[in-house]
DNA sequence: CAGTTTATTCGCAATATTGCGAAAACGCAA
DNA sequence: TTGCGTTTTCGCAATATTGCGAATAAACTG
């Protein structure tokens, strides 16, 4: 379950910078859409905790649902930004769930 | 939800179950697409609720979320299947609104 | 009734998501 | 270390969703 997408650093011995890297470099959309990032991270460590919960390798979960274990990796990936309703109903489905969708109202605070 | 005989069914006001009389029943082949069918209805009635209540037309709304009239008439329409993650938040952004999904367990019968 | 606004439908191009294999990386136990 | 199953990454084709205008229908006003 990859947390990183930085690519390409050069090399640095320098702790700080390490962590300054995998928190910030190369995310803009997560400072932007910092609520939508969040939300996706939510979905994806959700996926995977069902599939634990279910006992069931990435493997096993693709077959259920007709796909191949590289998908539930992305799916599980929390910088994975393409989550689809229809793929949520697919993983909900074989595990037993649904998808329930609510709107709910925000608070912009003053 | 009542359960539904055969024959001499009792009348009822409600759109979406005469809908699902007209299109599912005694036809349990299409049972199992019963469940998503009504999800997606529940999702294009919302929208729809939710932009009544702002008290925009869908050219208002399509405007502020970057698109046009046609896109939002195809997301209210109850029979769209095509609903995405993506233009559900958009559409709950410009309603000061967040979109909470939540994996519910879900008993399985007959 | 004629005007005006809003809503709906249709077709196709543009964009986004999925399918899928292959290779690499990882974790673990003998 | 090796072997083995699992996970992750990458690239591109296939499918699905969106963008958008134009035409039509429907609803509302005077």
């Amino acid at each position: 379950m990859p947390d990183n997408k930085a690519k390409t650093l050069k090399p640095t011995s320098d702790a700080v910078e390490i962590l300054h890297r995998r928190l910030y470099e190369g995310k803009p959309a997560r400072l932007k859409n910092l609520e939508e990032a969040r939300a996706n991270e939510e979905i994806a460590r959700k996926i995977q905790e069902l599939r634990s919960a279910a006992a069931l390798t990435q493997t096993q979960l693709a077959k259920l649902i007709g796909t191949t274990a590289s998908v539930i990796c992305r799916l599980e990936d929390v910088d994975y930004e393409g989550h689809s309703l229809a793929m949520l109903r697919r993983i909900a489905g074989a595990l037993n769930q649904r998808v329930e969708i609510r709107f709910v109202p925000i608070r912009r605070s003053a």
